[in-house]
DNA sequence: GCAGGTTTGTGTAACGTTACAATGGCATGG
DNA sequence: CCATGCCATTGTAACGTTACACAAACCTGC
């Protein structure tokens, strides 16, 4: 970093940014800094046309732009959302589940000029992530995993904070009003695909379900249970898959039908859905004659296999939008009364169970 | 919002948040403003052992954390870089490429404690992005989406920024030292399956395009023909499908194919290659013999079509990962050559083509 | 007991912006 | 020609933080 002499003698660092402030611009145009300032935000009633046009030419013949930072700590107000996904794999984060919830939540910001910061962060280091150690946000989303006593922790973390916060997909009651529960009925869901498949006359269920501890995973595995429980000699077997990755969860799969092969495989995911298909066509077995298959959060991938499967609809592009509207509602002073949000869920019947 | 009065009468507006400065954690603390800004900076050679934990009790007590808006002012950086994304279609916002991209630069920056700023905006508003419009990132990533000439300004507009930037798979040269390209070779990619089509000894394609212009999209085109060129009477036909949903591309598709069935069809992408097969399909076409079909950028769908996808498998994470990298060392004063990397794709030879 | 050093803590001036009060100029009307 | 009001513009004091210079307290060793 360069540093320069001053006057004095003594040495001072500079900007690294070569950053123009209204300061330059007032001296371009040849007024004060705070007629360029009511220029900046649109005060045209505030300044004369003839200034304002002056002024105008300076900002844009310096490529002035406001210091965000400046603005932001003397309005005590940053304009962005920021969203902690407590999970750093690719493959969870790239998720269509993720990425639609983060597409609809960032749209939604985008429309009211919010901006959105968005961090992916192990479970354990949770509450090390940047956007959580820094107040740099006005309101903040996450989406928990990792074991319950450590999302747990993390929720009661969260309720410290003081600031609105919209948890995704989490069963805790909270204790403090900030924060609002957003969540698909992921057991709902499960019970749907549990009385599908009781209609259908299936005996065993292997239940395949990712490494990942997600609360979304654990109520669709209880709603499937739940839906099976009246029914005597139903056999329920969960199965959990070494990776998310299509080999590890074929690989296993197939290990598990080469010992004994279920009536209905429940798959916590599409796309986990799309390898136990692929491990019972290496098998040579015939879905959903020999063996039903179902998946979970149905975006694509029911279009592109063969059978299409039959999955649960998941509204994530509405559930991310909505979380944007309470965060800003909130911040704009707000008291919202409603404190949970449960997005119901459809049942898509595919050709697959 | 709240108002206050102060001792000489005038009103004055309060912060809206409830946050604790150093200020107050020093009072409770009883030491200077300095002593709690070294604490919490971690410096601990310069505080005593028992004045550190008074101090931090006070912290943990008061729910202190530091403001970004502040530190940032003051320190002239922001520890942060956005991406703007030229397009606001949720298919395109959570297309795999487009978050795995976004999933690698994310990781990456994460782990150098940075964050990400993410904005998706109309091509036409593209220069209204707040990211753009207020200085608040230290470097920025593009993605260019519209016509060429929109394109072209848009790319003139991130040279005068300044600042480092990365613009993500786009042709332009650039005239200024600030701006980078990370592209992945979808021209190769295109001639790739181009040759790969040619000793099929096919005769007529079909290349379905999104309606998005996007640069990629015309590469990809482009290396196709290149491919093709020297080989006489090979047709080559562009179908812009009318939006990137399923339904929508699988129904021009059919149209296109109950006029004549060619020898190949030729998707932009994965998502459109499904949807072309399941038309295939549906017309009782067998997929390769009576036409073969090829996708790009494979992710997984390939894995999920029956017959599985031909496709041009894309490093997006890496290329995420790669412009966090570039830009990290810009702002860490490293003089970078490379102004322009390209990406190998591979070739996926699935069962479609 | 005091020079010289080290360890620990503090005071101050920015950083670039905005709210608000205050200023000066220029009409209008009595 | 002076009050009055309005318009356009400006000066100033924050916002919460950090770099730096400096001060105070406490050791050494002679």
């Amino acid at each position: 970093m360069r540093r320069m002499k001053l006057q004095n003698g003594r040495t001072r660092r500079t900007r690294r940014s070569n950053s123009v402030t209204l300061a330059q611009v007032s001296r371009d145009a040849g007024v004060s800094i705070m007629t360029v300032s009511n220029v900046v935000r649109g005060r045209t009633e505030l300044v004369k046309l003839e200034t304002r046009r002056r002024v105008e030419e300076s900002i844009a013949r310096l490529n002035y732009r406001p210091n965000l930072s400046a603005r932001n700590l003397r309005l005590a107000e940053n304009r962005s959302v920021g969203i902690v996904i407590a999970d750093t794999d690719p493959a969870f984060l790239s998720d269509p589940f993720i990425s639609r919830l983060v597409s609809g939540l960032s749209n939604y910001l985008s429309g009211v000029d919010y901006t959105l910061d968005v961090q992916g962060v192990s479970p354990e280091r949770f509450e090390s992530a940047t956007i959580l150690t820094k107040a740099g946000n006005d309101a903040l989303c996450a989406i928990l995993c990792g074991s319950k006593e450590l999302r747990k922790s993390h929720f009661e973390y969260l309720q410290k904070l003081g600031q609105p916060v919209v948890v995704f997909q989490e069963m805790f009651q909270p204790h403090s009003d900030n924060i609002v529960m957003v969540h698909q009925d992921d057991f709902a869901g499960g019970a749907a695909l549990g009385r599908l498949l009781l209609e259908r006359n299936v005996r065993s269920i292997l239940f395949v379900r990712p490494m990942l501890e997600w609360c979304a995973v654990e109520q669709r595995e209880r709603g499937l249970r739940s839906a099976l429980r009246h029914t005597k000699h139903i056999d329920v077997k969960a199965v959990l898959a070494p990776s998310e990755g299509f080999d590890d969860v074929e690989r296993i799969t197939r290990e598990h039908l080469s010992r004994r092969v279920p009536d209905a495989i429940v798959a916590a995911t599409d796309s986990l859905a799309g390898a136990v298909l692929s491990a019972c066509e290496a098998h040579g077995l015939r879905v959903p004659a020999d063996v039903a298959v179902t998946g979970f959060n149905g975006f694509d991938v029911w279009r592109y296999t063969r059978p299409s499967l039959t999955t649960v609809m998941s509204p994530a592009y509405e559930m991310g939008r909505h979380a944007g509207e309470i965060l800003v509602q909130r911040l704009g002073g707000k008291k919202v009364v409603r404190l949970n949000s449960i997005f119901p869920v459809g049942l898509h019947k595919g050709d697959s169970a």
